[in-house]
DNA sequence: CTGCACCATGAAACGGCTTTCAAGCGGCGC
DNA sequence: GCGCCGCTTGAAAGCCGTTTCATGGTGCAG
């Protein structure tokens, strides 16, 4: 197990007879160098083996090529599949990820924001994150880029991809309306988001007419079991709910499943819808009637914004709206 | 917006009315300065709000304080629970994690290894991926710390932290003999460590006079839907199967659902054992009987093995096996 | 009181790359 | 034939810490 010394930028420049300065344009810049210039250097690099020192050329440039991807957990997440497409997304440009764990309490946030700065991080991407007062100013007052995704706060720090829960609760409310219920129930995570997609939904909801919902909250983050503690929960309620509205697609997934082990026939005689359109809503038997959220696109935007910065646009806050849809299944 | 520029380790050391070089030895070693000294400086480093700029650092130190974590991908992982564990304990100890996504077909694993090595990583660790030869060779020639989990291969590249697949399928196999059932039937993951375990359950079921099972293969990553399929598909096979074994929690659920669906009995008419014990394996209903492997007991003794080579040990292959045991529950 | 060991600290030399500044060179318009 | 421009390239000054080596001072044994 020889491990020489790894190859740095003088020796491929030693090999290809030109100087450090012109490897590393070529290597930052390909155009910049010319042709034969070019292909000597290539030709250095691939005999070295040589793998450049991001830490040395982060210290140079003051440009790190990280980003830090703050979110409260992964074992569990509905944040997962935008967090790997953001992740992929970032790779395929040059980028790697710092992935930072704030806790469902987020009482690792200000720990993870020293971290990503000390790292001098070129943005840090918050997903699901809720931020008191004294992390948004401390986020403001410093150079890195920051970007809010899945909400559309009033006063974004810097730029914000996601969509209103506000409105992603009215749509609920009509599109259940529409489908002729008349008696839902709401089972709500506690986080800010899911209570704002509530909110929104019985507002929407009494304006139209319909009689205030049941409600019960569920600890964050939501899981299946809760799904199945719901519904029997639900045994107590005053006037019987022919729909439920779920905060996540597991909690309807478990509710489903309760509800079908005591004989209650989805959704003839209750209907479920959940949030997310996790893979599994497409694939449960009902299927689960749900609302999409692109992660993709919400990557795909913040990856534009990150470019846009570093080609030099003025960092000038913005909101971005992703929208989302709802996906009409059997389940309601 | 007013963006000062970052304040500095001189510029700390000033205010403190000590060298730079104190300064660096009180935030690396506080043991290391007089006590009236670090008082002073701590002062100064709150007075300025001082962040250090790892980049600098890991430049000069040639110590990253950086993890790479490489897994597939985490959509839909069963190696979550795992890299959560990882990245919390790892924060706690004063590193990040570079996580890295190398694709359910390991397609981008080079790519995201010269990432990780131009980064200048303390260690790379992978979770649930196949490296062959060409990658192992890579590996083994370079400085970092790698750390092979969730399984014991025969040549560890390194250090090696996982179970043995072959041993699980045995323990299921004796489980399931011990419980009474005669007639089981795989659905097994298109991944070399779903294979190890298969091929361990037959080696063992067969020894001890069971009959040959039926055996089906699902594309990998496993998912709830492939459950409900691989149900279906068992309708063709000619003897009838009395317990299923998936290989993965999620295959268990749908499998379940869709019994339940067709009128099956779960376990009365048919068991099911499912692997990963994810937490909705006791959530289900009924409950899945499963194999609980403990990722944070893997995270912990990576964590372990870097301490101690950051500490000086000799860099010396091992194997650590973390074990695993069979959960039972109402499915089986 | 001398000598020695040890502790706390400072000065300065890196670590490997980026980028500014300047210069060499060939080509083109006039 | 001259001057200017633009394209390539090189030299060298950072970027911001860490660490080695050296030094002054203190305490203790002899």
């Amino acid at each position: 197990m020889a491990l020489p010394r790894a190859p740095r930028l003088d020796e491929v420049a030693r090999l290809a007879g030109v100087s450090a300065a012109t490897v590393s344009r070529y290597l930052n810049n390909p155009g910049m160098v010319a042709a034969a210039t070019a292909r000597r250097i290539q030709q250095a690099v691939e005999e070295t083996g040589y793998l450049p020192n991001l830490n040395a050329g982060a210290l140079a440039s003051s440009r790190s090529r990280l980003i830090a991807v703050l979110v409260p957990e992964i074992a569990q997440s509905i944040f997962n599949d935008t967090v790997e497409a953001m992740i992929e997304e970032l790779a395929a440009d040059g980028s790697s990820v710092m992935l930072a764990l704030t806790g469902a309490d987020n009482r690792l946030l200000d720990q993870q924001i020293n971290a990503a700065l000390s790292r001098r991080v070129d943005a840090i991407i918050l997903t699901g994150i809720l931020t008191d007062a004294d992390a948004r100013r401390r986020l403001r007052e410093q150079p890195a880029t920051v970007i809010e995704t899945w909400a559309l706060p009033d006063d974004p720090i810097d730029v914000a991809i996601g969509f209103s829960h506000r409105a992603v609760g009215h749509e609920i409310a009509q599109f259940l309306r529409s489908r002729g219920y008349r008696q839902p129930h709401l089972v709500v995570p506690r986080s800010p988001r899911a209570q704002e997609r509530a909110s929104g939904f019985i507002e929407r909801w009494t304006t139209e007419g319909g009689s205030a919902p049941s409600q019960i909250d569920v600890p964050v983050p939501s899981h299946f079991g809760q799904g199945r503690l719901a519904f029997r929960g639900m045994a107590d309620l005053a006037t019987p709910p022919d729909v439920v509205v779920c905060g996540s697609d597991w909690i309807a997934q478990g509710l489903i499943v309760e509800a079908q082990c005591a004989g209650v026939r989805v959704p003839d005689q209750l209907a479920v819808i959940g949030f997310g359109n996790l893979r599994l809503a497409g694939d449960m038997r009902p299927t689960i009637t749900s609302v999409d959220i692109d992660g993709r696109h919400i990557a795909r935007e913040a990856i534009r914004v990150l470019k846009a910065r570093a080609a030099g646009d003025p960092p000038r806050p913005a909101a971005i709206d992703v929208h989302f849809r709802v996906i009409a299944r059997e389940s309601a």
